[in-house]
RNA sequence: GCGAAAGUGGCGGAAUUGGUAGACGCGCUGGAUUUAGGAUCCAGUUCCGUGAGGAGUGGGGGUUCGAAUCCCCCCUUUCGCACCA
């Protein structure tokens, strides 16, 4: 019944609880204001959406972090590691309205909950330091952003093509539109255009794709995705005249040495240009007619439609500057309107887009490119489009360039001659913040009919989310309905005024959090610049990929801000970042309320403790892969924890030996030796899977020293001693609560936290006879063992007494040999 | 279509810089102990072969004394972007 009893002995619940209470009680994890900037460490996990209770992929997310910032800890650095709420914003309101209770009980409730969970689970956060983005004294200072921003006119406001979700009924920004589909409410994404305020983050694109160069912390799928995100290309305007008004009409091309191959132009169908015209007769009808249908399109119609391309002719043409030639001017689906210029000059000849179009209509197409001076293209006969780069024909004085010279040469021709210029064009679009929706933080402008848009004073901040009761969404924002709110003075001139109706993004609000938890209480500032400059940047942020191309681009972009305007003196928010894989369920579904198959950390813990769940976790796989959730992967290191890992503590000799002293090697032998070598093996083992975040590789070297441990061969009392609390220590940031308990049963005083976090001994890292591969023309044949301090000239000897190795190298001649110290030796032979 | 990452036993996964492939764990097989075992302990477990030996990290080539690791081609999977001119 042995492990009956220890089970029994193993009594988690009451081991948890007892330390969750001491942690709070101490004030463990609770830092320091002003932490000494060479020895601190921040460490951030994402935001939470209290949107239920917390699951799985949070106390995945959430015990890496921890293990992390325990370590730190040990390591004796000042650690913040602080938590927060992302409350604001379109789930919880769902949620709430589906429920039929008030967004703020339903989040606060929730928050509530969560956070009581977390605190079941023992992560080690600074709950001093908790912020919630919907609390006035937080959202405050966002609107006090939103005045920044708005103040160096980073944050404006403007007519423009929104995406529309009909379900949600509220802009998107393009960063929350999927495919065509709303990320959130799954809906099919309309076209509307709006009035809105957008935050210029286009001012700061080449910037955020320059810096992440300076990121090496940071993976290369992340960097990859935000660099084409933000999407940058070089390119020629150029500036073609519409033959009747002769006004101009610039394009964007990234193929300059094309363009003598234009045999028509097009608009993109919501372009304003298409109304300066001057449409007539039977053309202005059918323009008409098609703008109305492709506006009625949605995205993903127009995206689908890959290869069916369609436009209508406008009866104009235009003239190109270079050559003088005249060019129909059609209206086209697959213009966007959004990048460039809205209108694109077409070369059937040199892009698959315009080829295909011309061969629908029967467009001419000409070719002004061959691929090299032997090769001759025939329009006629292509299939496709060549759009290569190559020699430049069929183009007057250009003929001949090619590449990179050929675009070089007709760019610098347009800019001599005044008809065009070189620039870059961007994917990224400015970021649309605006959302007629309750609840979010109240835009801080108030609208007056003499003054304009005006910021509200910052001695009337916050401008408090009215409590209202109905805040259904209706698709003009609900705030507007509520005249006590709305109705004003403008602070300018005193004239009755508008409040702004609208709320938030929520990606505002988490674009900045990480600052306020560096000084959560102040007042008077959103931050403290002396704390923030001793605690920024990030060390380590810890979070799902899923936040690529959102999240982590603005809070980049609000970091350069702040920069910019004084509150910061960095350049980047975070050194490192870390994406952890998913949590599926043991199908390998991806765990979701919908399917039913969402596994509380609770449930696991409440059977087997949450020391066991967390180390089975980690054990399961290396923090960024994804893992399939099932409780058959718990057994591994419940065993570990019940028969060797919790036993241990009974061995010890209450020698109380000095933990940064070494032992000398020399003195030691036999067993004594052996597992000196094998602690010290483990402790560099650890520390480097800890530092890598690979903690299934840490647990594995944890699960070799207890299983060479054998303390009834062990003689001398303080080593022995020495190895069962340097053993907890590496265990403490992965089982933090058994952890506490181990040191505590040995007699030791105070929280394993603060003792220190072993270093290897580096005399000890190799054990007295090493094991040698020896091979014969790179094919292993035999492995030896030597003295640890055996050179070349022993361990060939060695070898070659061998009789498997003598029977591969007989009657041949040996022509080399390769010795790898401490590790192998090649023998080359020939005959 | 473009871009990125990855492919290792029955399974999860090890293997910093090219240097004994399969650590650690699950599962499985055999044994010990036990009234019993879904407990514990010991041994075994990549494949073929009784053995010596041979093969082997998605497939095919290459570089090297030596390749899971580096190079080229191909296949598969995952992720991201998808009319961006």
């Amino acid at each position: 019944m042995a492990t009956a009893k220890n089970k029994q002995r193993y009594d988690f619940k009451q081991i948890e609880s007892k330390w969750q209470q001491r942690w709070q009680e101490t004030g463990l994890y609770e830092t320091v204001d002003l932490p000494d900037k060479d020895n601190k460490f921040y460490m951030l996990v994402m935001f939470a959406y209290p949107s239920g209770d917390i699951h799985m992929g949070h106390f995945r997310n959430y015990i890496i972090g921890d293990a992390v910032a325990r370590r730190q800890m040990m390591m004796g650095r000042d650690v913040l590691h602080p938590f927060g709420w992302d409350a604001f914003g379109l789930p919880a309101e769902r949620a709430a309205i589906q429920r039929n209770i008030h967004p703020d009980k339903w989040t606060k409730s929730n928050i509530e909950v969560s956070r009581s969970t977390l605190q079941k689970v023992g992560i080690s956060f600074d709950w001093s330091r908790e912020v919630a983005s919907c609390d006035p004294d937080y959202y405050k200072w966002t609107q006090w952003m939103f005045i920044q921003l708005f103040k160096k006119g980073l944050a404006v406001r403007k007519k423009s093509w929104v995406n529309w979700d009909p379900v949600d009924k509220t802009v998107l920004a393009n960063e929350q539109v999927k495919d065509g589909y709303a990320e959130r409410s799954g809906a099919k994404v309309e076209k509307k255009e709006l009035v809105g305020w957008y935050f210029k983050i286009t001012d700061y694109a080449d910037q955020l794709i320059d810096d992440l160069d300076k990121l090496p912390g940071w993976p290369e799928n992340v960097k990859a995705m935000q660099r084409e995100w933000i999407g940058r290309s070089q390119g020629l305007e150029v500036d073609f005249v519409i033959e009747e008004t002769g006004e101009k009409l610039p394009i964007f091309t990234t193929r300059p040495d094309t363009i003598y191959g234009v045999t028509y132009m097009a608009i993109a169908p919501e372009s304003d240009l298409i109304d300066r015209l001057n449409l007539t007769g039977d053309e202005a009808g059918a323009v008409a007619d098609y703008r109305q249908e492709a506006l009625a399109r949605s995205e993903i119609d127009r995206a689908a439609a890959t290869g069916d391309k369609d436009g209508v002719f406008t009866g104009k043409y235009a003239i190109n500057p270079f050559n003088s030639e005249r060019v129909p001017l059609w209206v086209a689906d697959y213009v966007l309107a959004g990048y460039g210029t809205g209108a694109v000059m077409a070369v059937p000849a040199h892009d698959t887009r315009d080829f295909a179009f011309a061969r629908k209509y029967g467009l001419p197409i000409k070719v002004v490119i061959h691929p090299d001076q032997g090769t001759v293209l025939d329009a006629s006969q292509m299939d496709d489009a060549y759009t290569d780069y190559g020699v430049m024909v069929n183009s007057e004085h250009f003929n001949g360039l090619a590449g990179l010279e050929a675009i070089g040469a007709v760019n610098s021709f347009a800019e001599e001659k005044g008809i065009g210029r070189v620039v870059t064009n961007y994917r990224l679009k400015d970021w649309s913040i605006s959302r007629q929706r309750y609840w979010g933080c109240p835009i801080p402008i108030i609208h007056c009919e003499k003054c304009g848009p005006v910021a509200v004073p910052d001695t009337d901040l916050p401008v408090l989310l009215p409590k209202v009761e109905n805040y259904m969404p209706k698709g003009r924002s609900p705030l507007a309905d509520v005249p006590e709110y709305m109705d004003v003075t403008c602070p300018e001139c005193g004239n009755p005024a508008q409040r702004d109706p609208d709320t938030m993004d929520t990606f505002v609000c988490s674009s900045w959090y990480f600052l306020r938890y560096i000084d959560p209480h102040n007042d008077h500032e959103p931050f403290d610049k002396k704390k923030a400059a001793a605690w920024m940047p990030i060390d380590l942020y810890v979070g799902g990929i899923t936040h690529a191309t959102g999240h982590l681009i603005y809070f980049r972009f609000f970091t350069k801000f702040l920069r910019d305007i004084g509150w910061l003196d960095i350049d980047e928010p975070a050194t490192r970042l870390f994406n952890h894989g998913m949590v599926m369920d043991a199908q390998g579904e991806v765990m979701s309320k919908s399917k039913g198959n969402v596994v509380s950390p609770i449930a696991v813990m409440g059977e087997r403790g949450i020391d066991i769940a967390r180390l089975a976790m980690y054990f399961t796989a290396p923090s960024d892969k994804e893992v399939a959730w099932s409780d058959e992967g718990i057994v591994g290191v419940e065993k570990f924890v019940m028969n060797r890992l919790y036993p241990m503590v009974e061995s010890y000799r209450e020698s109380f030996p000095d933990l940064k002293q070494h032992f000398t090697l020399a003195e030691l032998s036999g067993a004594d030796r052996d597992i000196y070598v094998k602690l010290n093996q483990t402790i560099k083992k650890v520390s480097e899977s800890c530092e890598r975040l690979q903690f299934n590789t840490a647990i594995a070297a944890l699960m070799e020293l207890t299983r060479d441990y054998e303390p009834d061969k062990i003689s001398n009392d303080q080593l022995n001693d020495a190895v069962i609390l340097k053993t907890i220590q590496l265990v403490a940031p992965l089982a933090p609560h058994l952890a506490e308990e181990l040191w505590e049963r040995a007699g030791l005083d105070g929280s394993v936290f603060r003792s220190g976090w072993p270093e290897y001994d580096p005399e000890a890292i190799v054990g007295d006879l090493i094991e040698i591969a020896v091979q014969v023309n790179g094919k292993l044949r035999d492995s030896i063992n030597v003295p640890a301090d055996a050179d070349q000239a022993q361990v060939e000897e060695t070898a070659l007494a061998s009789e498997r190795i003598q029977a591969h190298t007989e009657a041949k001649q040996i022509i080399k040999k390769i010795y790898v110290p401490g590790r192998l030796l090649n023998i080359v032979v020939k005959g």
